[in-house]
Parts: C-alpha cells; sequence; structure tokens
DNA sequence: TCAGCAAAATCTGAATGCAAAATTGTTGCC
DNA sequence: GGCAACAATTTTGCATTCAGATTTTGCTGA
C-alpha cells in the first residue's frame, strides 16, 4: 500500500506490467482491509478505482483467486475471502512446518554478513517497539521472519512463506495487538537471535515453531474477540 | 472463432468455467511433457489447441505462472519453466517441510476409516508394482502422497502439497524410473504404513521425510544423466 | 559471405463489444 | 402485508479489435 494506484494517471510507469500493478494493489486493499472479509468485489468498482479495463483486472482477480485473496464463483464474481479463525489455523500451522525447516536450514547456510544484516533488523524492530511505533513494527517484523525464510537459499519456500505471511498480515490488521504479547514476541525474537548466532539448528527450529504457536494463539484469541 | 462459450468441445457440463479447463488442460500438456521444458509457447498455438480465444487464454497463463509452471516476460511471451535440478532440490526439500509436518499430525487425526482406504491404496500400489505397470503406478503413489497429507484436515497444506507434487511429477516424466529404486520405494512405504497404522508421529514423520530425500536423491541422480 | 539496418510480419498488452447469467425492482395476486 | 412471477438492470464470460513491442525477413553494401 505504498503507493496510491487511484490514479490511471502514473501511466508513464511502463516498467511492470498493468497485471502485475493490479495484482500487488489489491492484495494489499485485502490485506490492509480496504476491501472487507467477505465483501462482495464488482469488477466495475475495481475498474474504476485504477482506471483500467476489465481485462486486466480479470486476469489480477484469477491470480489472487489462486493466492486464496478471493474467491471466484462462475458468473458470480469475487468476493474478498473471509477470515475464518479455522483456516487461519491452517495458515499458521502450515507456516509452522516451513518454521521447523528454516530452523533446521537458516543457521548452516547464513554467512556473517546475513547475522549481521538480520541483527540489525532485530534491533530496529527493538526500537519500533520503544517508541510503539506499530505500523513500522508491524512490517519490519514481516520482514524480520522473511530474511530468516530467505536464509534458507530456497526460493520455492521463500514464496510459499510470503504467501503464507501475506494471509497472516491480513488478519493482524483486523485486530488490536495486545501490547504485552508484542514485548512477549520481542523476548522470543531474542531466543531466536541466540540460537541463530549460535547456529544451534535444533534450538533453533525449537523456537522458531513455538514462537510461530504463540502468535498463532494470541491472534486467534483476539479475533475470536472481533471476529469477520 | 467460430467456437460459441457453449460448446467448448471437451467441456460436456457448462459447469466449468473456461478458465480452469484451461488451467488444468495446460498444467497437464506441461506436466505430461507434452510441452517441453524451456519451450516458448505462443497464445495462438493454444488457442487453437483449445478452441478458444486469447482472454480466457492468457488468464490460464497468469495463474499458471502463479503455480511455477511457466514464465511470462513482458511483451515477450510465455515460456514452459525449464526443468533445473537445483530448484527440483528446492521443491523436494519444502516438500519434505511439509511431509514432516504430515507425520507428525496425521496419525492422531486419521480415522480408522481413512487408515483403511489408505490402506488398500497401498494395496493397489503393490499391485500395481507387480504388474509392472508403470503408470498406474505413478498415478496410485501420487494419490498415496495426497491421501496422507489430507489426513492433516489442513486444506491450505493440502493445496500447496498437490502444487509441489505437480512439479515433482513432471521431472518424474522426464527420466526413466529405475525399477529397483520403485521396489525400494515400496519398501519405504511399508515402513510409513506400520508407523502410520501404530500412529507413532515421531517415527512416521521420520519415515516420510527419509522416504521424500530418497526419491529426491534417485531422481536427482537420474536427472543429472538426462537433463532438461 | 556476412554484418548492418530497415520494413514487414508476428506477437503481446489492453480496450471494447456482445450474449448469457444473475441480481434487482415491480407488479399482481392471495 | 406478504409473496410469487415477471421485466428491467446490472454483471459476468468470452470474443473481437486496436495499438504498441518484438521478432523475423529482406535488402544493401562492404
Amino acid at each position: 500500500m505504498s503507493q496510491q494506484p487511484g490514479q490511471a494517471a502514473d501511466a508513464p510507469a511502463d516498467q511492470p506490467s498493468l497485471h502485475r500493478v493490479l495484482v500487488d494493489g489489491i492484495r494489499d486493499m485485502i490485506v490492509c482491509g480496504e476491501l472487507e472479509s467477505g465483501e462482495r468485489v464488482p469488477e466495475a468498482f475495481l475498474c474504476r478505482r485504477f482506471g483500467v479495463s476489465r481485462t486486466p483486472l480479470r486476469e489480477a482477480l484469477k491470480v489472487l483467486s489462486v493466492e486464496g485473496l478471493v474467491q471466484l464463483r462462475r458468473n458470480r464474481g469475487a468476493i474478498v475471502t473471509p477470515v475464518d479463525p479455522d483456516r487461519l489455523r491452517d495458515i499458521f500451522e502450515t507456516k509452522g512446518a516451513l518454521e521447523h525447516f528454516i530452523g533446521l536450514h537458516a543457521a548452516s547456510r547464513a554467512t556473517d554478513a546475513d547475522l549481521a544484516r538480520i541483527d540489525a533488523l532485530h534491533a530496529d524492530l527493538v526500537g519500533a517497539e520503544r517508541r510503539a511505533d506499530p505500523g513500522r513494527y508491524t512490517r519490519l517484523n514481516e520482514n524480520f521472519h522473511l530474511e530468516l525464510a530467505r536464509l534458507t537459499r530456497n526460493p520455492e519456500l521463500v514464496q510459499i512463506y510470503e504467501a503464507l505471511q501475506a494471509k497472516v498480515l491480513r488478519a493482524r490488521f483486523m485486530i488490536n495487538v495486545d501490547p504485552a504479547r508484542v514485548r512477549e514476541s520481542l523476548g522470543e525474537h531474542e531466543a531466536i537471535m541466540t540460537a541463530l548466532r549460535a547456529r544451534a539448528r535444533l534450538d533453533l527450529a525449537e523456537r522458531l515453531v513455538a514462537h510461530n504457536e504463540r502468535t498463532s494463539e494470541a491472534m486467534l484469541r483476539l479475533l475470536g474477540d472481533a471476529p469477520g
């Protein structure tokens, strides 16, 4: 959501294909909650919003359907996939399976430069929490975990991880994160960094999985209070 | 074309959308090797092949691009994603992460009926090997592992697993599987079934991961002899 | 023979048009 | 007042069309 794609006026940007702009733009709208969970999304609405014709827009909707962010029903248009606690649990579980793998392999495949970079990210994250900057915190947090995933040097895994992250992020935007949980989470990050620096495979895997589960539990609890 | 939407040749009912027919159809063409690795695929060719216009076809290509089976370059058309040993290793690694999770949770979530069904699948698989029916064997083998994945009751994971399977299957169609490896593989399946019947979580996980790694090694070895 | 360049043909990206399906609004009846 | 049937509007699925980019072809001259 870094740039408002509302104008067709950004035509000079001919580098990225319109199709990609739309996929990213609509994804952001969904993740940020600008399009509400379960809401019906007429093509014409998005066409006006982005100032494009239906052809590239429909291509984008098909892609987002594969990503699971919208659901398409024949002749009945698109709806934003509802955020369902059961499905979110599935997402966290699946992400957990990847976290385990990341833990087992990140330590051995990371260079010292990698570790320094992630250490810096972690420090930024602590700073964002201190300054009570939730937007920056959330972004840095996503980045921190994504960088850990990248340590596997496995693009296939990273791509899947990113898609799962997007779905989690969507749920995160729907709830008010508990500040106490944020501090707890930072403590878990500390433990993760300790294991990573020591290149302790099993420890790292265990802590990543535990962190994922804690986060899952906290989010599902909050989602229960403020569902759909 | 003169093809009216209602009678798209191989669409008996009007239930499945043309778009889905195309995605499935082109995916099959790629997986089975009918479209060769790295081959350039002009839209017009596929339009003639399926008797449709470019609009739904392009939608299908965008979807397959997200699945990673084709690569789209702006203004330069689609190419079938080359089968690369490094990428295949990544795919197996990622699948391995899921296998571990499947092992940990399949046993506890499976009903007795599930076990009976998978037992039957396993028996069929043994039969297919005995009768030296490689086509049927391959299909049953995919099914066997997919059913194990389904035991997690996690649709998110199953969807990702299926996509990974498709990519593995594509590589499998490019090589001649070693009969000795097939027998070895069946032995590993036996061990998997034993652990599953005993509902031994850790055992099952370990054996699924090991089976995945053995299969990976065997395929990568064969792929080295006859590369993309 | 071959490198370099220009014109033609081909291909892709995106907009528009049209028919079928679904949604909405209205009427008539109980 | 409520509800079923029907007509009008909207929306979707797909084909067709247009414009721009790319690749191929064909020519020229060294």
